[in-house]
DNA sequence: AACTCCTTTCGTAATAATTACTATTTAGGA
DNA sequence: TCCTAAATAGTAATTATTACGAAAGGAGTT
């Protein structure tokens, strides 16, 4: 579980952002951001806003899916998840990177002083400026490989 | 330009993977492959329909999408691209990463042993095995910012 | 060649995710 | 408090991708 203290700092963080960009910072932005920013699991849109509606029940898709554009678009959260499933997103700035299973979607955190340290190679500075990097891990996760293990039977 | 020669090579292993899985090589799927290894775009769906058409004026939507799954799913080619933008493919399989610009969506491939040579984390080993990694260098490509200066006025 | 059986394709419909629209509401400053 | 641009709710539309059912293809058999 992530302390309270914390989430409560990303949403101070999120408010002055606002007053800085000038931005209003509405109750639904503000209940989307502490929802995303109090789970760990890296959840969906969907999600999010089954979760939002327990507390603002007339919330709508527009503007959870405008809202998430907009935190993205700010640098307060990011997009996670590959290609092949829908969106998936994460309000923890700290430097960090993935762990994905291909299997049931699972997203676990993990950091990595040596991938952050490596240098923008040459040849990628000739095709432009980086600004970001993705780093994203793929494989199965224990509670798949155990399922696997139970059906198709040990090695 | 990728070299004829390599196109070639790709589509005959594709053939040969073929034969050993027990999937027929059919002519849409060789076409598919055969544009997809002769680009270094990394297009998307729709772009590779528009090109195999020229060649099969009959392809459909559906043989486009299931054959480049059957291509992810074996192996034969890989799925690029951020979560904001549609998905992309890469028929190139020997090991490399991409530069994606967040401007225009263009995409460059790079190499890095450094990055290559880094062991999986403790960390991630205990969430799962790990079976593959994808890593994204964002940023803003040569000529997006240039057309950036133009428009604003150098710095 | 004709027959069989299974795979794949085409053409189109359906689904899922995301974005757009507009009347109405609200945040935040004067 | 009052004003106004910005934001939201509810819904429609769009986009990308997947599903479906009838027809075609291809390989082995007779
Ligand atoms: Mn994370
Ligand atoms: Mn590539
Ligand atoms: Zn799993
Ligand atoms: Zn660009």
């Amino acid at each position: 579980m992530i302390p309270r203290q914390q989430v409560e700092k990303r949403v101070a963080e999120f408010l002055e952002t606002c007053r800085r960009q000038g931005v209003k910072a509405t109750h639904q932005r503000t209940e989307i951001l502490r929802e995303l920013a109090g789970s760990e699991e890296h959840p969906d849109a969907e999600t999010i806003l089954a979760r939002v509606r327990k507390r603002i029940p007339a919330i709508s898709v527009d503007t959870i899916y405008r809202t998430l554009r907009l935190l993205e678009d700010r640098g307060v959260i990011a997009r996670v998840g590959s290609m092949r499933d829908r969106a998936r997103f994460d309000a923890n700035t700290d430097r960090h990177h993935h762990f994905v299973c291909t299997e049931c979607e699972m997203i676990g955190d993990f950091c990595s002083d040596a991938m952050d340290r490596i240098p923008v190679p040459l040849e990628v500075s000739e095709m432009g400026s980086v600004e970001g990097v993705y780093v994203e891990l793929r494989g199965i996760c224990r509670k798949c490989k155990q399922k696997a293990m139970k059906t198709k039977g040990p090695t």
